[in-house]
RNA sequence: GGGCACGUAGCUCAGCGGGAGAGCACUACCUUGACAUGGUAGGGGUCACAGGUUCGAUCCCUGUCGUGCCCA
């Protein structure tokens, strides 16, 4: 019995133990041994997140695909987890120390700090897992994994260690982004390019062997920065080649002022003459451009800050290098400044001594950390790096040649873009959180990785016993006891780039490096759906990856969806703390309404901004559906066993297998091609103005009428166009059409589990063969598809007369409502010069047509008898006489108004086709459209002309 | 500076080489035996602007203006 009311909270809950308990969403369920598997993997959410919008939009077309496949009988695995998201998590509890006043990270100690990370993970990691239930995502939970779980983290140490071996991990002192808050080494792509307003500082830097004076323009050279701070470090000026002005100062030397360096000037086509003074300092340890040309110029690399990018000159050797007496008391004097502060220091400083010549105002743009918002300062250290472009050649491949597509496709020109520009990736992080870099340093640095420690102290020890740094003793003793070999061998500190466990992800949670029957089965994935602003961080890299170590790429197709933006067009993100909770949405509207607002919204290459009025909308359609289900079983419609609705009798009936045939293939044609918005729209145009207020109202008077074969027929039909509904919508709608599933019938199997709508007439042995895949369990998948044939039930003789009832139904109610005429009164209806096809229908839908049009009568007349409002339904006309009723000027005026529409459409026509190059040149059908819609005006306004004569004489 | 989108009804958005669509909002009427979270009917848009291609442009091309995003 279905309750009075849809209340969406209730359903939910106990939908999803249903399915739980049921294992529905298991895979490699045995009745499904043989079918073809079809596999997702998820974007694993942070452990330390909520689920926002972005994941909701994500999850729901990622579990309509998976409901979608699975109800057409594949062995679906939607591979779920988490990711341990590194800096994220590790801010996330640093925070929480720090706000519960506890001992600090560095108090505790890497370990104990670790402790408190998975602690922390152990109690608040499933909140995003739970929130993706209640969105109804069909994981199979049960293969939940976390990328620090042991599994992945072995797949993690291995991937490290081939790499290394192979050379394409590498340790490299260059310039990295630094976070001087976070105190790591981040990723080019965690930089976020934020344009400031700030200033361009023109400085003079006097020329060695002249005596500078402010006065005299040739005893220096203004160089401009917006970073005077760096002056400290300068170790070159550099000029352009081609310009004029400083030709004769390439080769000499300036003496740096405050400092004293002797440095020189040098020519770089870096320098811009357009911009500045058209000469730059260079400063190769600061700056990302500078490095490269102090590298050309064989210019000294001079760091002058500390890791948390506060000056540094005491102590600095290669700072104090070569500078005259008593100059160190500049030095002592900055030393420890934070780079802002020493910025005024200097500016104040150069002023006093007039080597500031002017500040510029000056808007340009300025790195920051994506997580801390800070600077991000160039910074000379040592870190390890993958080389990215030998990887990135076979990931472009595959997408070059169709191994794996983008949808929509316009993303592989920025996947190409960013690929063929690649830059070494840094993968260390100066962190706790995360995967400790397998690498182990000698005493006199020496790396040695292996995938374990006992490997990486053999090798080492073997090795300096060899170079006879320790003897054969000392060595074994070493090899035995940790405590003899501490300050001997010594880990490398570092942990991964969290994106570097993620780029493993889709053969990492199969279970790889072991060779299991989950990997063979399920790899390579058939979809990666994701936003794309993690094409760079996490598409590419599982490209790389995928390729590099399974010889085929992850995935076949990505899909590429839009952003969910807050109201004002914002990105939402994490750290900005601007998202919307969807789960307030779930509570107020129910996870099937919010998420068939979001996959109606999701039309490709657009992003959503999305309206709460339109989830609103989508619960009143769930509403609907639920009281026409009410109906059914009011009136006791159940599906009868062996039902074929090709087989049935009755023109409404044919009619709505005809229609709900048209309804699978287009909803099933629109998931097929990711068209997740127009899948929506069909099946919602389905239900509520097809079957809903045009069926169901049609079949009330058979289903309230006398018991017989048309009644039986008709409520088996209305049930079984109900379950196909149910079906249709689940991917979209699972919580909703399950229940009613369950409710309307005693059911074989789960809505979930059930076929997806098929070509009517095939038996259910002939689907289960289409739906079996080629290739048993314990060989590799083929690509061959399980294709279900949704091939129409046409029957154009039903949708000829029913849309003829629905439009005589429609032109009545129109007419009515213009002239006025309260619902409560009732007219009479004659059909005048009706065809025989007329005459043969009008008495099969007379009850309905009174009903629906509120008609007292129908009658057949020769003529329209005289003073009656005419209309004209499908080229034929239908009268309600209206004399004395209603004022027929009125008529008068409407009957003039259809007939300039009828002129004006015959004007139209007729001077496209007097246009001679429109008749030579446009596609012959268009042409006989045109001419066939010139008829039917024509034909439709003798008609008109007809009913205004007759008005007139009854006037008259 | 380079690249990619987008500017369609009051709002949020579909569509797209052959007569402009949806939801919400709005107006009028209706509590008819699934549903007022409903029904019926209706108003509302020189499809940003200017050129071009075409027999024909909201749709393709170019430019302008405006908005957003990505990369330097």
């Amino acid at each position: 019995m279905i309750e009075k009311n849809y209340q969406p909270a209730d359903i939910e809950e106990r939908m999803a133990r249903l399915w739980e308990d049921a294992g529905a969403f298991k895979a490699g369920r045995p009745e499904r041994r043989d079918a073809a598997p079809f596999t997702i993997v998820i974007p694993p959410p942070n452990v330390t997140g909520s689920l926002h919008m972005g994941h909701a939009l994500n999850n729901t077309l990622q579990d309509i695909l998976c409901r979608f496949e699975r109800m057409r009988g594949r062995d679906v695995l939607w591979q779920p987890g988490t990711d341990h998201a590194g800096i994220a998590t590790q801010m996330v509890v640093e925070r929480q120390l720090i706000d519960r006043q506890q001992p600090t990270r560095r108090d505790l100690g890497r370990d104990r700090f670790l402790e408190r990370v998975w602690q922390w993970k152990a109690e608040s990691g499933g909140i995003i897992v739970n929130q993706l239930k209640r969105l109804g995502a069909s994981c199979d939970w049960s293969r939940e994994r976390f990328t620090m779980d042991e599994g992945l983290s072995r797949a993690v140490v291995k991937v490290f260690v081939e790499l290394h071996r192979q050379g394409l991990i590498y340790k490299d002192k260059r310039l990295v982004n630094w976070d001087p808050k976070l105190l790591t080494a981040i990723s080019d792509l965690e930089v976020q390019q934020i344009e400031v307003k700030g200033s361009l500082w023109y400085l003079r830097y006097p020329i060695e062997g002249k005596t500078f004076s402010p006065d005299d323009s040739t005893s220096f050279i203004v160089v401009a920065t917006t970073r005077p701070e760096t002056m400290l470090g300068d170790t070159g000026v550099a000029v352009h080649p081609d310009d004029e002005r400083y030709q004769d100062l390439v080769g000499k030397h300036v003496i740096l002022p405050l400092v004293g360096r002797r440095i020189p000037i040098v020519a770089d086509e870096y320098s811009d003459p357009e911009k500045g003074s058209g000469a730059v300092k260079i400063t190769p340890a600061h700056d990302f451009n500078d490095f490269e040309v102090g590298r050309r110029h064989n210019l000294s690399q001079i760091s002058v800050l500390d890791k948390e990018a506060n000056l540094a000159l005491v102590g600095n050797e290669d700072y104090l290098r070569g500078l005259p007496e008593g100059s160190t008391e500049l030095a002592e004097e900055l030393n420890g400044l934070d780079r802002f502060a020493a910025r005024k220091k200097i500016v104040a400083r150069m002023e006093d001594f007039g080597f500031l010549e002017r500040i510029e105002p000056n808007t340009h743009m300025v790195p920051h950390g994506d997580r801390s918002g800070v600077v991000i300062e160039p910074y000379l250290t040592d870190q390890w790096y993958v080389d990215a472009k030998t990887l990135a050649q076979p990931a472009m491949a595959a997408v070059r040649n169709g191994t794996t597509s983008f949808v929509p496709k316009n993303w592989e020109k920025t996947y190409f873009e960013w690929m063929e520009n690649i830059q070494p990736w840094c993968v260390s992080r100066q962190l706790w959180w995360g995967h400790q870099i397998p690498a182990w340093y000698g005493p006199d640095g020496k790396v040695f990785v292996a995938e374990t420690e006992e490997e990486a102290v053999s090798n080492a020890l073997g090795y300096y016993v060899e170079q006879e740094v320790i003897t054969v003793e000392q060595g074994r003793e070493m090899a035995l006891d940790r405590n003899k070999r501490a300050g001997f061998i010594t880990r490398d500190e570092d942990v991964l780039d969290t994106w570097f466990s993620s780029a493993l992800w889709p053969f990492s949670t199969l279970g790889w490096p072991d060779h299991t029957p989950e990997l063979k089965r399920y790899y390579p994935t058939d979809v990666l759906v994701t936003g794309f602003d993690i094409i760079f961080f996490w598409v590419a890299r599982m490209m790389m990856m995928g390729l590099h170590f399974m010889k085929e790429a992850p995935f076949s197709t990505v899909y590429i969806h839009a952003l969910v933006r807050d109201e004002k067009g914002a990105k939402m993100s994490k750290s900005k703390g601007n998202v919307i909770d969807p789960l307030h949405i779930i509570d107020e509207y129910g996870a099937d309404a919010l998420r068939f607002t979001l996959s109606a919204m999701a039309a490709q290459g657009r992003d959503i901004k999305l309206a709460a009025s339109r989830v609103e909308g989508y619960r009143n359609f769930a509403t609907k559906l639920w009281n026409a289900c009410r109906f059914a079983e009011m009136n006791a419609c159940t599906l009868l066993p062996d039902f074929d609705p090709t087989k049935t009798e009755q023109t409404l009936n044919r009619w709505i297998a005809h229609e709900t045939s048209r309804a699978t293939r287009e909803v099933t044609e629109a998931i097929e091609a990711y068209r997740f918005n127009d899948a929506a729209g069909a099946i919602y145009r389905f239900v509520w103005n097809v079957y809903c207020d045009w069926y169901l109202e049609l079949a009330k008077p058979v289903l309230t009428g006398e018991e017989g074969a048309a009644k039986a027929e008709t409520r088996a039909t209305v049930a079984w166009a109900r379950d196909e509904i149910l079906k249709l919508l689940h991917p979209f709608m699972p919580f909703i059409t399950e229940e009613l599933w369950a409710v309307t019938a005693k059911r074989d199997s789960l809505l979930a589990l059930a076929p997806w709508p098929r070509k009517a007439g095939l038996s259910p042995e002939q689907v289960a063969m289409m739906a079996l895949a080629v290739s048993p369990v314990e060989q590799l998948p083929t690509l061959a598809l399980p294709v279900i044939d949704t091939a129409e039930f046409v029957d154009p003789a039903a949708e000829a007369e029913i849309g003829w009832v629905v439009d005589l139904v429609t032109a009545i109610r129109s007419v009515r409502a213009e002239m006025n005429i309260p619902p409560a009164r009732l007219t009479a209806l004659v059909l005048s010069g009706a065809s025989a096809e007329t005459r043969d229908r009008a008495p099969r839908w007379s009850d309905v047509i009174k009903r629906m049009a509120r008609l007292s009568e129908i009658s057949f007349a020769e003529k329209a008898p005289e003073g009656s409002v005419q209309l004209l339904v499908r080229g034929e006309v239908a009268s309600l006489p209206l004399k004395g009723v209603v004022d027929l000027s009125a008529e008068k005026v409407r009957l003039e108004k259809e007939l300039a529409k009828a002129d004006a459409d015959i004007n139209r026509v007729d001077a496209k086709l007097a246009n001679e190059k429109f008749v030579a040149n446009a596609p012959e059908e268009v042409v006989d459209e045109e001419k066939e819609k010139r008829e039917a005006a024509v034909a439709r306004k003798a008609k008109i002309l007809e009913a205004l004569k007759r008005l007139k004489s009854a006037s008259s």
